[in-house]
DNA sequence: GGGGAAATAGGTCATGCGGCCCATAGGGGA
DNA sequence: TCCCCTATGGGCCGCATGACCTATTTCCCC
């Protein structure tokens, strides 16, 4: 679980980041603040693993913030307006990685992710910087969660729906009940969980519940 | 339920909004666009009951997009800097509200619920638009949500973490196996559901995962 | 061609679960 | 005062669920 914290003033993008960066099932983010110093405080309490900073804040702003983080914590730039001198200062204030806030949340959990595993992306061209987040762009799950199968999946997905009964899921798969619940005896395994109830949380977690 | 769309040309700020709507239980994003056109498109194929939209925006910008919008479909303006001018811009291309992306995420839902119920807020002075904002600050539940009991809420934020077991959930409560089933089945009954699965999904729809 | 994984399906069995009764104590509103 | 709601607890019963084991077919990879 990667731990993230956001310094935005703006709240209403800060909370919308968080919800969504929290629907990644391995990223978590652990707080959030309206500027640099209230990042500190937050921070000396509640340790992260990545933090994400907004260049134009009111008091602290980002790139003071960037000077005074922690050594060996890699920060990630979301600013609205990105160009080459706004690059250069992020990247001389330690910055590991810059991003405008035009780009996907899909491309932003991928870069949150290699910073964590310790890439830097800030020095990268656009090829290599394509080739980095196209690695880290599915979420690392749990080597239980990884090895489901397609059927699997589907049953999972179903679960998260809400459709529990043995006999439903098998008329909506058309397949026999009784291989309903060989699927469900594997994805308990592979979960570590023990019964549909578990599942289904662990599913909707994962988030599994948005397909098909 | 209350069907949103999104306007706004800074991706990372519409999937992040989109996301924390979607955890509201009375709200669903049904679209994002990326400018004015891009959402009238949308807008013809899947119908919004309220939709929000950036003022700053290329293409078709946020002011013609409220002009070019359906009679009856109440639009709140979401912008990076309100001031008298923007306001009374908007006010006069028929929004029906301005927020700042400044603004909480709470505040926004409420504004959303005011809107899905026909209220219009953009000429409200401060104190009258605070006085609304409160009142529609809670989620509209159904009424069985809305009439379950302290306990039965405890219960079904325990399921929601997974703690699915007649036997745990009657320890972690310290109450007997047969009063935790005794609540169980009020809590069936209220929720129209039929067993503890469907009970845990409905719980996280609900946004009671995130309790104690 | 052979081995392994996945999807399909069956059997058995103990037990957990949900449905439907009832009872008691406490608190709050009519 | 009386009644209703909530929380607590019990009994009973039929069936679904989960655990364990075997088997067949298909498909892909070595």
């Amino acid at each position: 679980m990667i731990r993230v914290m956001i310094a935005d003033d703006h709240q209403l993008f800060a909370e919308g980041l968080r919800d969504a960066l929290d629907s990644q099932p391995d990223l978590r983010v652990v707080g959030v603040a309206a500027d640099g110093s209230e990042m500190l405080t937050v921070l000396a309490a509640q340790p992260a693993d990545v933090v994400l900073v907004d260049l134009e804040m009111p008091g602290m702003d980002g790139i003071e913030t960037l000077r005074a983080l922690p050594r060996g914590l890699p920060a990630l730039v979301v600013s609205m307006h990105v160009n080459e001198d706004t690059r250069t200062a992020a990247r001389a204030a330690g910055a590991a990685g810059v991003f405008s806030k035009s780009a996907s949340l899909h491309r932003l959990a991928a870069a949150i992710r290699a910073l964590a595993a310790g890439r830097v992306l800030i020095d990268l061209g656009d090829d290599e910087l394509e080739t980095v987040l196209v690695e880290y762009e599915q979420p690392q799950l749990d080597p239980g969660a990884a090895s489901l199968t397609e059927r699997e999946i589907e049953i999972l997905s179903l679960l998260a729906q809400g459709v529990s009964s043995t006999e439903e899921l098998a008329e909506r798969l058309y397949i026999s009940q009784k291989t309903v619940k060989n699927h469900l005896a594997s994805i308990f395994q592979k979960l570590s969980v023990s019964d549909r109830t578990q599942a289904a949380v662990e599913a909707i977690r994962l988030g599994l519940a948005r397909r098909r």
